[in-house]
RNA sequence: GCGCCCGUAGCUCAGCGGACUAGAGCAUCUGGCUUCGAACCAGAGGGUCGGGGGUUCAAGUCCCUCCGGGCGUACCA
């Protein structure tokens, strides 16, 4: 139970004793908040709720204020409770609680953070799902960092998480691919083959058609075209994967499931799926294609699930089929889906799928991280397939480096249109906000070393020592965590970890500041033992913390 | 044109409807290392929260409108 609920029921209760005995007025139901004072000497925790009441109750919301402090009884947490004007009940957390916790956090350890909101329920983070058509360029890190820190936090807000790639295996652009892959092929075989038009260019392609030749040999090259496609195509398919998974990995991002949309159609699922909405007249046939009606459920178009040309589905067509499996096969309680921008124009009609397909709309949620302008010393740049301007994402990473590149897109809310600097995110120094972080979890680490070198046993200590501000205040920021967790959980934004990476490292650097650790002093072995096991919980949650962000906590540097 | 998103300090961005001074990092200026890591700390300057209306006891936060920018508006994915 987060310290916001207990407040909150401490509140209730209180309001509830006032009115049945008749102190103060019975009031609709009132939302208790508990929110966070900025000023110190507003204490930890407090809540308008007075301001609230204060109309329905017709009394003056300070007199509110004070009756409702007055009756909030006592608990283990709470030090100290106060009202103020204009009218507000003040918390401020009991010294005795705070000390205790450091103790709380270190036994919990790795798990210190979870939280228990998510239930077990199944919920499915679908994130980046590029076409398989060659190398994942800068674009795309943005939703893979997204999507992979909110999979973290989503799980340890007691979520069942499953991590999941939508490979598009089949559909034109993939075609398109297999067809410049055979030209290529046959090129390296030193066959005199035009490129189709469309084609994919780049070196990418070149690089894998001539290594197909060279390790598959050079069978398929007698071979007819859709014969020999058919032979590249598995192999192609499975080595572009490979080298996106591999890419991803080293920016931290693992999945749990490769979902094939070709299984989709080869099942039969899409035909079953797309019959089911047939039964309820929301597929009509128009100019020789089939489309979505659409425009039944309240949208502005139809949209084309089969196309008239070849008969083959659209996008949207799998992505019917897709959803269904989602939610009636693997049944998943909540689907996240994370995409760019450049899709936003899709969210609408997949909401008006998913309730035509008698889905609550609101157990799915499209997450839209805005297109990132890349930079370098100040100076835009514009990538182009067509033109070959490109930056991978294994060469950002050369560049800048996984930690970096994660700290700087989790730090934006997806929403925004972030630019991305690459000459400044490269620069290793206190420019870099990533390295802020890191430094304090290293500086810790080295305090916790020295104290073992000099064989300071921490084991037991008396916590009851900790009553320097900047103790408390570590204690105050560093127990904030699971709250961090379940908020962003709840709102589904990782963006509040870095911004909480950074206070906690700010408290730690502030403590350390203030308060000596290790001391040659005999005298000190007491206060030395018991801010050791503060350095400890503390590493513990900024630890957690970096974890959540796919970070590595580094204990040097 | 229509739809979605964004506009907060010189720059990059947070801001969970509330309490005299709207925050952080970077940049600028001043000060601080003979004991645990100065990739740090202390302090200063810098903002009509794009403009204008409205709702409210209270608006950066909600509503309307205008201005500026991004993206989308395909029988592409």
């Amino acid at each position: 139970m987060q310290i916001t609920d207990t407040l909150a029921a401490l509140v209730a209760v209180a309001l509830e004793s006032a009115q049945s005995s008749g102190v103060l007025p019975a009031a609709g139901d009132v939302e208790i908040k508990i929110e966070r004072p900025k000023l110190a000497e507003h204490g930890d925790f407090s809540t308008s709720l007075p301001l609230a009441l204060a109309r329905s109750m017709r009394m003056p919301p300070l007199k509110i204020a004070e009756v409702i402090s007055s009756r909030i009884t006592r608990h283990d947490i709470v030090g100290k409770v106060e009202h103020a004007a204009p009218g507000f009940v003040n918390f401020t957390l009991s010294t005795e609680w705070l000390q205790s916790q450091v103790d709380e956090v270190r036994a919990a350890a790795e798990n210190f953070g979870s939280a228990t909101l998510g239930a077990g329920k199944r919920v499915q983070v679908e994130f980046v799902s590029v076409n398989p058509t060659g190398p994942l360029h800068v674009g795309h890190a943005r939703g893979a960092v997204i999507g992979s820190s909110l999979a973290n936090v989503l799980e340890a807000a007691g979520y069942d998480v499953q991590r999941e790639y939508y490979v598009n295996d089949s559909g034109n652009q993939m075609r398109v691919f297999y067809d410049t892959l055979y030209a290529r092929y046959m090129q390296a075989a030193g066959h005199d083959v035009a490129l189709p038009d469309p084609a994919y260019p780049g070196e990418y392609l070149q690089e894998l058609a001539s290594d197909l030749l060279k390790e598959l040999g050079g069978n398929a090259v007698s071979k007819d075209r859709s014969e020999a496609i058919a032979d590249l195509a598995p192999e192609a398919l499975k080595r572009t994967l490979e080298d996106i998974s591999r890419v991803l990995g080293l920016l931290g991002v693992k999945y749990d499931n490769w979902f094939y949309e070709g299984e989709l159609l080869t099942s039969g699922r899409f035909d079953r799926v797309l019959d089911l909405l047939e039964d309820s007249e929301l597929i009509v046939e128009r100019d020789g294609a089939k489309w979505f009606a659409a425009t039944k459920l309240g949208l502005e178009e139809d949209i084309v699930v089969i196309r008239s040309g070849d008969g083959g589905p659209t996008y949207f067509g799998t992505d019917i089929a897709y959803h269904h499996e989602k939610f009636f096969e693997r049944k998943f309680d909540r689907v996240i889906n994370v995409w760019g921008a450049d899709h936003h124009g899709h969210v609408s009609r997949l909401h008006a799928l998913v309730n035509a397909l008698g889905i609550d709309p609101d157990r799915l949620t499209i997450i839209i991280n805005q297109i990132v302008n890349f930079k370098n010393e100040g100076e835009s740049l514009k990538f182009s397939k067509r033109n070959n301007v490109m930056v991978t994402i294994e060469e950002l990473l050369e560049e800048v480096g996984s930690d970096a590149c994660r700290f700087i897109f989790l730090s934006r809310s997806p929403g925004s249109h972030m630019e991305f600097d690459l000459g400044l995110a490269k620069t290793q120094s206190s420019e870099n906000p990533v390295y802020y972080v890191q430094y304090a979890y290293a500086r810790m680490s080295s305090i916790l070393r020295t104290a073992e070198e000099r064989g300071i046993n921490y084991q037991s200590a008396d916590l009851s020592l900790l009553i320097h501000e900047q103790e408390l205040e570590l204690i105050r920021k560093l127990i904030e965590l699971p709250g961090v967790v379940e908020r962003a959980a709840e709102s589904l934004e990782p963006h509040h970890l870095p911004h909480f990476a950074m206070e906690l490292a700010r408290a730690l650097q502030k403590f350390y500041e203030a308060c000596r650790v290790v001391s040659s002093e005999p005298q000190d072995l007491e206060i030395s033992r018991a801010r050791l096991q503060l350095v400890d919980a503390a590493r513990v949650a900024l630890g957690r913390t970096l974890d959540l962000m796919g970070m590595s906590a580094p204990e040097r540097m």
